[in-house]
DNA sequence: ATGCCTTTGTGAACGCGTGCACAAAGATGG
DNA sequence: CCATCTTTGTGCACGCGTTCACAAAGGCAT
């Protein structure tokens, strides 16, 4: 039987061991003392756990590159994601095959989600579209939203949205590398007041900023992690 | 002159007030007292350190859909990125044009990051190619890569990688969906041992798992976010 | 069967980030 | 010029997650 140590296994991700062993306990999985955890058995027990053994029904709203791109993209099927449709709010794109999938209309929205079971959406639709896209989502029963478009969506309690936003991460990228470039001159407040703005003048309009629920962990109120 | 208090900015973005004003104040921005923070001068700070208002200029490598969507991604532009060059392996492409840009060939790879002072490398080529791209990117001098290939890429030291894994923002999704579904009936655990394989049988391979640099404070070891 | 060795599972301590609460500072009005 | 009001900047305490450290448990050799 092919086991692992929790310290081979912290070792690999680069974490602490007994945060691995608590980690796994949370879930119940139980290894065996002296040996390690049986590497089968953990794998089903988190896939189980993260919901890789279901089948995920999704749709994707947008067929640009990006959605043409998601469409393509071979890691979902693997994860246990299912393309049920592409949609796409063009006249033209209707039925034309991208990725073997014919692309569907979004007049067929509602009636795709229901059919299929759907409870996943993505929306890869440009920015002004967006918001449209996600109210008729959720109203068809979708509870879980991908948003890739630059959009603050704001959504009834109950329904999930994750933003993707592929610029954030080159940001956090540019963000470090000026820190590596400032190191090894000024600690960058000297320069700031060389080329800073007077106080004063016309302003960027403040507050509102549409309804999110709340912290979401992924990045903090002010500085790249 | 227009000003933004602590309290309505941290109303807006749904976090603690006193959070945000210490954030703020390690940055060195000060506000006035009774009053609150200049916006324009705010804005101006934080971006400053956010690095917006520099100009970075970034390589797209692999130009499929994903690479084509990334180019014509209109978000680059006002946060301070241009992309110098699109790269692709492909003969066929080179010359095409994506995005207003003429798509160029691999072998000028090293000429144009060179050229061009590029510090910032985008991945978005297949799998397979990544590593080796990755290699030949951080030989002609980046030290930042956003790689959307599925690989864990490894890079000397003072190299900084971010992945961004389409599918495991859907993963995450799902997994509150599943969460939400189990709610009203059995605690999951249940229905485990019904289902679960025997604890034996030829296994996955454990360990390898290249050489990243440590915890990256995204997602936690086991349970996402 | 017994003792030793390995690795788990977890109680307890530590450290860090968040939030509270308040003094200091500046604006504003009389 | 003084009183009052607003809002910042920050010391302090609380709580949570991570890490340490160790007893319990199982395997394995003798």
């Amino acid at each position: 039987m092919p086991t692992v140590s929790s310290e081979e296994l912290a070792a690999a991700a680069g974490v602490n061991s007994a945060k691995l062993r608590k980690d796994f306990s949370y879930l119940g999985s139980y290894g065996t003392r002296g040996v390690g955890y049986d590497v089968e058995y953990l794998v089903y027990q988190i896939s189980r756990e993260l919901g890789l053994t279901q089948d995920w029904p999704v749709v994707i709203v947008g067929i640009g590159n990006l959605g043409a791109a998601l469409a393509n993209y071979g890691g979902f099927a693997s994860r246990g994601f299912r393309v049920a449709a592409l949609i796409d709010a063009d006249p033209a794109m209707a039925g034309k095959p991208v990725a073997g999938l014919p692309v569907r209309h979004t007049d067929e929205l509602e009636s795709i989600i229901t059919d299929n079971d759907v409870s996943i959406g993505v929306i890869a639709t440009p920015a002004g579209a967006a918001q449209q896209v996600c109210d008729r989502l959720v109203a068809a029963g979708v509870t879980s939203i991908l948003n890739f478009a630059p959009t603050v969506l704001s959504v009834p309690e109950g329904v999930d949205v994750r933003k993707v936003d592929l610029s954030i991460e080159l940001q956090i990228l540019a963000f470090h590398e000026q820190r590596k470039a400032g190191e090894e001159t000024s600690p960058a407040q000297e320069t700031a007041a060389a080329t800073a703005p007077p106080r004063s003048g016309a302003g960027v309009r403040a507050g509102a900023a549409g309804g999110r629920k709340g912290p979401d962990g992924d990045v903090p109120a002010v500085m790249p992690a």
